[in-house]
DNA sequence: CCTACCGATCGGTAGG
DNA sequence: CCTACCGATCGGTAGG
């Protein structure tokens, strides 16, 4: 089972140096240099580079459910738990060190092909359509207005979390988580409030 | 003036490398071999590879300006201006190769230091305050309520850019340009309508 | 602008 | 898991 620790060592790290320089920095060389170990040694665990890529994909996705879906996986569906989880979403978007996973990898990966970026279209996509589902369920219960369009209110709580990484990682602004709530709420509450008559 | 006219071949088409791979992607022995040069030919315009990065930054800068900028001058400040800037800004990003050059860089090297860094920084930053200024200039003109936050206002607009990048890059989904066009003008409207009391 | 070269690093393989 | 190696490519330099 020392095999398996040592796998997992190597994806922690891989993690740890996307963060910082994006998947195609997170090199064999560097691992092995990191770790201690040596190339064969970190390669051998899975095959080739891709296949490392695809572990730490599959390991960021891993942290992200565990932190911004996990914890409200007991709250009914609707409004309360959109709230909640877009809450969560964008405190671990704003905290992690090189913001979010995800708004980083599919920057990158977007202009090629390949299996990485087909990973990273499936796990994105199925979150925004997870995400989509949480807002018909808010609409079905009364909570947004009916005539709410789901796509477009995904659309804009996704665009204030890339804002929030682009404004906390480029401009070190510490005032981006704020925006982003502000902003995820504006796309929540404008639909339920201005479209129905309310001021 | 050969060698100008070289220097702004190698440019050019670093700018098309960097929209398919991202900056750093834009290495000297594959401008050398594309444009049929030797590398020490493409290294002397720069002197290295940083110097030529940062020429291709500023020819995005240019190119940006020329599309999103340039055209609405002579409109007189305000929100009409604003409106047509965002628009123009809107189709920019979605219509180019790669999408968003800025959207895509700053994400490549918000994890690091160094010049391009900091001249991404300069020149997004700049960019994010000119556009401030004019949702002030709009309020003051009494087209925006007295009470709207122009750096939220510009949160919003800048985040609906970026989502709108991903979602043509990555998902390839002609409907993003329509919904960064409904998420800017509700992040421009929403505060004119709602925050004053009106429906 | 060229040829010819440098050391470093890349992903990956052979063989154990 | 290791050593020892492969060809390719990286940024960059010397000298012309």
């Amino acid at each position: 089972m020392e095999a398996l620790a040592t796998r997992e060592r190597i994806v922690a790290h891989g993690l740890e140096l996307a963060a910082l320089d994006g998947l195609e920095g997170v090199t064999i060389g560097r691992l092995a240099a990191d770790l201690e170990l040596s190339k064969a040694g970190v390669l051998g665990h899975f095959g080739t580079k891709e296949r490392l890529q695809l572990s730490v994909v599959e390991a960021a996705a891993d942290a992200f459910r565990e932190h911004v879906v996990d914890p409200y996986r007991e709250l009914p569906r609707g409004l309360e738990r959109l709230r909640a989880v877009c809450d969560a979403w964008a405190e671990y978007a704003g905290e992690a060190v090189g913001g979010c996973f995800f708004t980083a990898a599919a920057a990158e990966f977007d202009g090629r092909g390949g299996p990485v970026r087909d990973k990273l279209v499936e796990l994105v996509g199925g979150w925004y359509a997870w995400l989509e589902r949480q807002v018909e369920a808010a609409v079905a219960a009364g909570d947004l207005p009916a005539d709410t369009d789901p796509a477009q209110v995904v659309f804009e709580v996704k665009a204030a979390i890339m804002a929030l990484s682009q404004e906390s990682q480029l401009f070190c602004d510490p005032r981006a988580l704020d925006r982003a709530r502000r902003a995820m709420r504006h796309a929540l509450e404008s639909c339920a409030f201005s479209r129905v008559g309310r001021a």
